[in-house]
DNA sequence: CCTCTCAGGAAAACCGGTTAAGTGAGCGCC
DNA sequence: GGCGCTCACTTAACCGGTTTTCCTGAGAGG
């Protein structure tokens, strides 16, 4: 009970490997009636490609690679790259290729993967996330002559092409939107330094407060809620608390939300918080938190398409793909 | 610039390529010095294995499969998955293993994917999560004839092997707590229904509860954080409105954290808050929420282990992996 | 000195496809 | 009638490994 190949259907037409080759990809040189009686013999006796074969001999994986090196624990509860992976995946899926996961928890191993896959020819191509600024991966990925695309980050590192979301228009947005409900001190809690959009949004912020007539102020911490509720209880603390804070994603938003109901400091009446990174986690506490968001499994469809692209040998470039929109919760409201 | 392939090796070493593949493999029939000579050679030529090749040639692909059909948004937020394949990954990846995922909408879709990984070889073996009663696809696979491992379920399902938790003493646990502290009118919100462990936990809180003394309400959601905030806010509008609630999952308990304070009724003093699958998300909010929890990412490992050796030929049993073990916080206390 | 044995390595088949090159029949055309 | 052309298909090489079979020469043993 072995699986059909290609020699056994070659056989049972009474024509060659190369007759049903052609025969079933669609490819001249082929009279109608063989393709048909082929076709007809594929399909009974329950005939498919060999992945590995096709992989062998036409030189590509149909595989595409994604690495991932946050710790498990802070990966599990950040609802983004569960989302872009499936966006990712909902487009592969319809093109016939696999996603190739790695979850690491170190950042050095990553490099090693990438020269390990692109040896071993196991992926066509690598998406590279969590990009920082000044980041060594572009020169190795570009190096390897191995394709890949920066999701989230500029043009033009190492020629990569990358896909990106503008992050200044939403910097704007919620801070003209606190301004406007009387918000004059505005702190940021910033995600993990170094990556490039935070170090966007950074800028974006101390430019766009000044110019405002806003007094900015803020912390790093690592996404984790850990983290953000320990910058959040020392912003709270202090001599003049801002009276709304902007966390870097949804999971260190609801960790502040955490620490206002343990501080007694009711929200919105007396904080207003805005999460990025819209997700249902920002709907799923109480008050739902006003967030700013994109649809990241688009975002993801989009970015797997372009590395299809690139995987194949078309030309891709560098793209803005979208504008994460402000949605007002619970979260938010006019200052005392 | 190609990249080396043992007939590369063999050239330069003045053999053949089956000496080569030989030498490379730990092979007995080649002299120490050609072997080291070989080595040398290959190490010095940055040689690496094509996944390809091998997996042609020897009939396995390196890879297993992990299809999840929950939709994206409800997936994204859910710590379990993630952590269990970061588990599996870890596992894996010192195996030289890969994983390959499958995010779907769409139940049905579920076993045509197991069929065409299958006949394509595009994995070796598949990991079975969110096992049903009756579960269709454990016949599939085992007609396939597909090495697979039933993640959180029973043994004897065709004749697949099961790694599963003991999913009654948790209950026991908990309802044994929450009577030590006074409750008597406990709820509990059931993930999806005709899972095998929503049923197992169903029937065992049913029966321990009124072994206790307790009456036992409850209502059923689909692990979404409006499911279960409808259904907990049916349970705290009725006339005797139960003084704890069990939560199937951390993203419902959550939800059911937020129901409470809507309705301003403070947590842990009129109403206690109890999840399953603890994560980060239970330290996040304000209580943190009391939970039940075991390390997923270890139990993913073992649950890779075993796939890994059932694909590779060797005898894998069923077994009952750990017991969760109940983290009281600050969500539950002494009923008034 | 002849044979037997066996290690070390060569040769070739194989995995399941793709693809370039070759072949023979049928046909139109001058 | 011969030439060239196209069509439909065959032959054979190739992808990069693994594995089986076969060959050769050296050393041991009688």
């Amino acid at each position: 009970m072995k699986r059909p190949t290609i020699a056994d259907i070659a056989r049972r037409a009474g024509v060659t490997k190369s007759t049903v080759s052609f025969a079933l990809n669609g490819r001249p040189g082929v009279s109608e009636a063989t393709r048909a009686r082929i076709l007809d013999i594929a399909r009974e006796m329950g005939w498919q490609p060999s992945r590995t074969a096709r992989a062998l001999s036409g030189g590509r994986a149909g595989v595409l690679g994604l690495v991932v090196d946050r710790p498990a624990r802070t990966l599990g509860v950040e609802p983004f790259y569960m989302q872009l992976i499936s966006g990712i995946e909902a487009e592969l899926s319809s093109r016939d290729t696999a996603l190739l996961l790695q979850v690491t928890d170190d950042a050095g191993a990553q490099e090693a993967t990438y020269r390990c896959w692109w040896a071993e020819r196991r992926v066509d191509g690598v998406f590279l996330v969590d990009l920082r600024v000044d980041d060594e991966r572009t020169k190795v990925l570009a190096e390897l002559g191995m394709p890949a695309i920066v999701v989230g980050g500029p043009h033009g590192l190492g020629g990569l092409p990358g896909l990106w979301n503008d992050e200044i228009a939403p910097v704007r947005a919620v801070l003209e939107y606190l301004v406007a409900l009387g918000h004059r001190r505005i702190a940021r809690v910033a995600g993990l330094p170094g990556l490039w959009h935070t170090v966007m949004r950074d800028e974006a912020f101390e430019r766009i407060a000044r110019e405002l007539g806003v007094t900015p102020s803020g912390g790093t911490a690592d996404y984790t809620g850990d983290a953000a509720a320990r910058v959040t209880r020392r912003l709270l603390a202090s001599s003049a608390p801002p009276t709304a804070i902007v966390y870097d994603n949804d999971v260190m938003a609801v960790a502040g939300l955490g620490v206002a109901a343990e501080m007694n400091i009711r929200v919105p009446d007396r904080l207003s918080i805005v999460a990025w990174d819209d997700s249902v986690l920002c709907r799923l506490v109480h008050p739902p938190l006003t967030a700013v968001g994109l649809d990241i499994a688009a975002y993801g469809a989009e970015v797997a398409r372009r590395l299809a692209d690139l995987a194949a040998g078309r030309p891709v470039t560098s793209a803005c793909h979208a504008t994460a929109v402000l949605s007002p919760r619970g979260s938010t409201g006019p200052v005392r």
